[in-house]
DNA sequence: CAATTTAAGATCGTATACAATTTTTGAGCA
DNA sequence: TGCTCAAAAATTGTATACGATCTTAAATTG
């Protein structure tokens, strides 16, 4: 079984959230894993996620499993082919492009609606989020780092109190964090933080507009710092085991 | 087994498109079937999918029925609760508000782009789409010209060339048919036709900024021609029953 | 007679079993 | 050695079975 597995079973740590509204028992449990495990990149795109595996991981029978990868290929992050399986998705250029532009379409508006919605309370927890994030970092847990640093959009929607904006939201998050693993090209990680800060100062200005062209260049910004050029296609497995 | 009752076998008819992403096999005809079934409100909200039956009528196991009734659960059509099972969704006052929100944000631009993006072939197809309509309408075969009437909305998300966007549009107008079942107040059903045809000229154009203008004004007059006062609170049954 | 309790029935959640398909392995041959 | 083809292994698709939970109806009791 040389095989790409899942990760072993040390995957603890609080889930972001409650994620996707659909199912029930277990199944939620082992999405959510799966989901988080996707998000800080100790799921690399294009793993094969076998049912047996997984199930035998976590202790759940095929059944459950099956509902859970199912889900999480609705929401975009896993991809199911017939008779041969599911896998850790692999957006194309073309999906990562359209989902920033998604993003710089819906995010913006989201983000001046949070502004006049926001109250001291909301303040404090996206405060805590950033010093999470940043101890995070700190500690070198870049996945983690960089997981935190998209819920902070997810946040930002729940805040904005609009329901069906923020499960967009939540799922454009999620695939950008897949589009990021695949095709992200600066070194520096950190360079969000400082957005997500200006971010926080239109917010205690509760100044809706500026928060909107903030989240806007922020979000232009990094569909820039994606290398989205016409490369190799799929050397996966083999090319990169004998690169060096 | 006194119950509303999934439709008679009878579920024929194209479907509007191959849907959503993710299930394979059976479970993608079912799917199809009650989403069409749900589109052309032969499935009113609160009405019960029993696995059992539902299996029973189109010939499956509770297991592919499961997955379809859990896929249209994500994508908002179904509403499942623990150990009671699915049901027809329906849609709050405020998820109401919350989706047509949603399409006044982005169904204009993708219609900007849609006019960008329109072929003499787009053209025909869209002119086909409305004549379908009329013909539907002209036949008395009310559900089926609403669904129709939604699907015009996912064909020019479709023509813009934006997937992921398309599958939000497509999401946001299935919803939209739930919620005019329950909430549409104007007896004129033929309004939508008028601001269709506005759509036509402006793609025939190919003038973007007219088309976004267009259609933002007809989902914002779709959205008021909605009765979303708070009202009396789910007498489904009983006193539904007794009120003649 | 009405309200409460209890038991029967129906439905869902999950596990397991079998069939269908794909992938891998290895033998045979040019 | 390299290629083709066939058989075995592994994996998924679907059906069925059983335990848990909820619903409904009956029976009991004040």
């Amino acid at each position: 079984m040389a095989r790409p597995t899942p990760p072993a079973g040390d995957a603890s740590g609080p889930a972001p959230h409650p994620l996707f509204p659909l199912p029930a028992g277990r199944t939620l449990d082992i999405c959510t894993e799966l989901h988080t495990a996707i998000l800080e990149h100790r799921l690399a795109p294009g793993m094969k996620l076998s049912e047996d595996e997984v199930g035998e991981i976590y202790g759940a029978s095929r059944t459950v499993v099956r509902a859970a990868l199912q889900a999480l290929a609705h929401s975009g992050l896993v991809t199911i082919e017939k008779n041969r399986g599911a896998f850790v998705a692999k957006p194309t250029i073309r999906e990562a492009h359209e989902v920033f532009q998604a993003r710089a379409l819906i995010e913006p508006p989201v983000a001046r609606m949070a502004a006049q919605a926001m109250t001291e309370s909301h303040l404090a927890g996206l405060k805590a989020h950033l010093d999470a994030e940043h101890a995070a970092l700190h500690a070198g847990d870049m996945g983690r780092a960089l997981a935190l640093s998209g819920t902070f959009h997810t946040a930002i929607a729940e805040i904005a109190d609009q329901q069906v904006l923020t499960a967009m939201v939540r799922s454009l998050i999620s695939r950008s964090s897949l589009i990021i693993a695949l095709y992200w090209k600066r070194a520096d990680t950190a360079c969000e933080s400082h957005s997500h800060h200006a971010l926080m100062k239109a917010f205690q200005a509760r100044d809706g507009k500026a928060a909107e062209e903030v989240q806007k260049s922020h979000i232009v910004d990094l569909h820039s710092g994606l290398n989205l050029r016409a490369q190799e296609e799929a050397p996966t497995s083999l090319a990169t085991a004998l690169k060096r």
